[in-house]
DNA sequence: GTGGCGTGGTCAAACGATTTACCAAAGGAT
DNA sequence: ATCCTTTGGTAAATCGTTTGACCACGCCAC
């Protein structure tokens, strides 16, 4: 803790010796004969002095110990939210590990302050989680040169570090079971694709430009493995974040759809309600999928596919603390697996 | 971010003004001609100056503008835990608003290593969550002298902030809810009151010892509610993390318990999920309450106490922000609700 | 007795900013 | 012309460490 109002010259005034033996003693015993260091930590301890003040260390020392961790979304979210803050404890630990901290940073919406609030933090590097892609940030700061590692960003990016999950392969799986177990009409539930609010139906166009890649990996690799050798009808997004909602509409204007692929487990998890409801049999009269196996996915028995979270974290933790060593900024994929379970089967076949 | 090559003598060489000017122009515009600003941040930015050290400043002006939280819990429950999160992003957000950031302690479970790390940090305060009372930390902390607010302790610490809820009068609430319905036979299911692994019945000495105060908070508030006018016949408390097999134990050894009083939701979480596949009808058969209000409680309609989360968290942030800047230690009591649900009915009469 | 080699410590220069005086020049009032 | 104020800016001390260079001393070998 700053404030530590005594400082190292007076424990050394009072042990009667240098200010560079209370330094000594503290980070490099060997240098000081154990008469001496024992000596000058009773006097320290006796005097209530705890030691270094960071501060001052870290200034000299041109290192803090301490990682930022900048979020878009709000924090409410980013703790709660399984992905979020399992990718978050996965930083933690790792950091905690090597004996460095975390901190989070301020997340002003417009890049401009966010960065800002990145040069005003203390901080050895940054991690840039769940960042929108095109993104003004991400140049800024890799022109700038600090250490920074991205997450879940598209391909790597120059100069940063880099740590994924092979998102294509993970819903490519899905659409191969899907497909496999003889769906022939799909609808697609995903988060927004752009920055403005938009519900409904997304055209090729409005995807090719969207922003968050996420969403667009995952789209991506469910289309790969649904395949060609399917003849796929028809495939829908619909933007909004109440699952049940987006069920709800595109049941009423795709009735031939058999399965539902949503692109995350929250939506999917709404589509099961909201077919509850309704009901209508899951899996008998609609599969449905998600993404991401938060904890509950296992216990309403949805087929979903796992992201090692908190793996993620402490890779992108390592990586970090790799390049404030000096390293080379070096990219990290980590893979993916589908459960299989109750949510899916084949469609009723008429 | 620390690290910036460049510094503010360069930037004043640069612009042909002292380095006070430029130090000037970033932290007191008013003292400046607009026109010598203005040229000072062009210059700036021109070299790629980003602004003052972080590092630098804090250590001259004595405040790093980064607040501590300290968790005694493992950081995967500590982010995961609707409890914990709603607080930690209480803290944030109130720490963001005021342009401080946050920073995750490392915590060491023995108490010598958690202080220590707690003087590596750079911050000018800390906020300690869920300690376990009776805690040396405490101690150490208060004589210390610096900005420190305790959460979720028993009674005020002298010389440090303290926030906490009126849990006593939260778990009353319950205790009375459960008297006005008419029960006679209550079982309580907690988490474990001593820091020594023990499931069973607890009895009074083992209950006095606790050194966990929440739950013991809890369950005197509820004992409180049920009053002396109702005859209880036996008060049960079974510590062990899973809800369901707590109930299992309870009822196959007291079946003459008519409501299961949970002191957290999660606990009765499972407690319903056992019931569900006994075929035990809750209310009619069992009523279950629970404590917390997480977001699951409000979905199955389990009568809960809610305390507000994020609450507690900004009270938190605002209290040590206050005394960083010189305040005496304030407490702030905030207050609980009982939100009554289809969890909680009247018992069978037999 | 001289040269070489640890041992155990000290010196003093950074690290990169903030801030309290202090000062020069320019008006303004008398 | 003199004195008093602003206005705009600078000098220099300070914040509390770390660290590379340096030094005194004793010891051993020759």
């Amino acid at each position: 803790m700053h404030r530590s109002r005594i400082t190292m010259s007076e424990v050394a005034r009072a042990a009667g010796v240098s200010v560079s033996s209370i330094s000594n003693a503290y980070n490099r015993p060997e240098k000081l004969s154990p008469a001496v260091r024992n000596r000058i930590l009773d006097v320290a301890t006796s005097l209530g002095y705890v030691g270094p003040d960071p501060v001052a260390r870290s200034l000299r020392r041109r290192r803090t110990g301490g990682v930022g961790v900048v979020f878009t979304d709000d924090l409410e979210f980013a703790f709660s939210d399984p992905a979020s803050s399992g990718f978050l404890a996965g930083v933690g630990r790792e950091l905690m590990a090597r004996s460095n901290h975390l901190v989070l940073l301020p997340t002003g919406t417009p890049d401009r302050d966010r960065l800002a609030e990145l040069d005003r933090a203390a901080v050895d590097g940054v991690i840039l989680h769940s960042l929108p892609s095109r993104n003004a940030t991400l140049d800024l700061l890799e022109r700038r040169g600090a250490p920074a590692v991205v997450v879940d960003q598209p391909g790597p990016v120059p100069g940063l570090g880099w740590v994924g999950l092979d998102e294509v392969a993970g819903m490519r799986a899905v659409g191969e079971h899907l497909r496999d177990l003889g769906h022939r009409h799909v609808g697609v539930i995903t988060s927004r694709l752009s920055t403005r609010p938009y519900d409904g139906r997304v055209g090729g166009a409005r995807r090719r430009r969207s922003v968050y890649d996420l969403p667009r990996w995952r789209i991506h690799g469910l289309e790969e493995g649904l395949g060609r050798t399917v003849t796929v009808e028809e495939r829908w997004r619909v933007s909004e974040d109440d699952g049940a909602r987006a069920a709800a509409a595109l049941w009423s204007q795709h009735p031939r759809v058999t399965a539902i692929a949503c692109i995350a487990d929250t939506y999917a998890l709404g589509v099961l309600r909201w077919a509850r409801e309704r009901s209508i049999e899951v899996p008998h009269h609609l599969t449905v999928t998600g993404y991401d196996d938060v904890a509950r996915a296992a216990e309403v028995g949805l087929t979903t596919v796992a992201q090692p979270f908190s793996e993620k974290g402490r890779a992108a933790a390592g990586l970090l603390l790799e390049m404030v060593d000096g390293v080379d900024p070096r990219h990290v994929v980590l893979p993916t697996r589908l459960h299989e379970r109750a949510s899916s089967g084949p469609p009723l076949v008429r």
